[in-house]
DNA sequence: CGGGGCTCCTGTGCGC
DNA sequence: TGCGCACAGGAGCCCC
């Protein structure tokens, strides 16, 4: 579900609203989304803890503690962390503040995780992952090497984590379309001005996805339990048979890597 | 090693 | 109406 964009507004939210509150009581009502330590130990350890810094890195959320620890969550496709003032029925997990609020963790699928570890930098996923698209280092010049040697389809890689973190189905696809590069394109067959387009059109959707807090197409909602806006914004992704908004082609959607691949066969090539 | 396919789950929407 | 299947924003694993 949430990509780059979705997670950086969620922890923009909870950054607002849950620093400095603490943990009164851990409520596990499905103990599979927790991942380490087993659920009486997290929250043996969770109890009595302060929010004290919010962080992201690609799609995962990084919650320091007072403790020392750090509350590390992914949403994967239908996670969600949402603030307020009651407890949510589908919550998977409940966090009961002490300011008679809740923290709701709620994840239709079952897919998405939580882990309390002492250093979420060491994380294997963590320390695997390739660089922040938003972040200053990342250039055209490092995008162009980072593109060498790649044979794979451009868009299935933009999806691989460790070549580039935060990316998923959805801004991947919207970021080809406005750099006009078919989807099925060899990623070391680009050429320099297609590769900056490219590099350009990430950073723009993906800023983009954050001015509108997010896409909402299913069930994301941010931190305070709102929807998004980008969902509205979208040219290319789940707009199958609908007319291109450049050139009103019909939209095709192919399949790539078992993900469903949205794209204009007219103005990508 | 890269790439394809399957897997973990629940829910929805579509075609027959 | 009802059923079965495909598919959904992620990522790990196994296999070749």
């Amino acid at each position: 579900m949430p990509e780059l964009p979705e997670v950086e507004t969620i922890r923009r939210d909870l950054s607002k609203d849950l620093k400095g509150k603490k943990i009164k009581d851990v409520e596990v009502l499905n103990p599979k989304v927790i991942k380490e330590p087993k659920a009486a130990e997290f929250k043996r350890r969770l109890k009595g803890a302060t929010f004290k810094q919010f962080l992201r890195r690609a799609k995962v959320l990084a919650i320091k503690l007072s403790t020392g620890e750090d509350l590390v969550v992914h949403l994967r496709m239908t996670g969600q962390l949402v603030y307020a003032g009651k407890r949510e029925e589908k919550a998977r997990v409940i966090f009961v503040l002490t300011d008679g609020k809740y923290l709701n963790f709620n994840d239709q699928r079952l897919f998405a995780e939580l882990r309390l570890v002492s250093d979420w930098q060491s994380l294997k996923f963590v320390q695997g992952l390739g660089p922040e698209p938003l972040a200053k280092g990342f250039t055209a010049q490092k995008f162009k090497q980072l593109l060498e040697g790649k044979k794979t389809k451009i868009k299935p890689l933009l999806l691989d984590q460790t070549f580039i973190a935060g990316i998923g189905n959805l801004y991947a696809q919207e970021a080809l379309f406005l750099s006009a590069i078919l989807p099925t394109r060899a990623a070391n067959q680009l050429k320099g001005a297609e590769i900056k387009r490219l590099h350009r059109a990430i950073q723009k959707v993906l800023q983009e996805g954050i001015q509108y807090h997010g896409s909402s197409i299913d069930n994301y909602v941010n931190g305070r339990g709102k929807k998004g806006s980008y969902q509205l914004r979208l040219k290319v992704y789940a707009r199958k048979d609908e007319p291109c908004v450049k050139c009103r082609t019909k939209i095709q959607k192919i399949n790539l890597g078992g993900r469903g691949t949205c794209f204009c066969p007219r103005c990508q090539k």
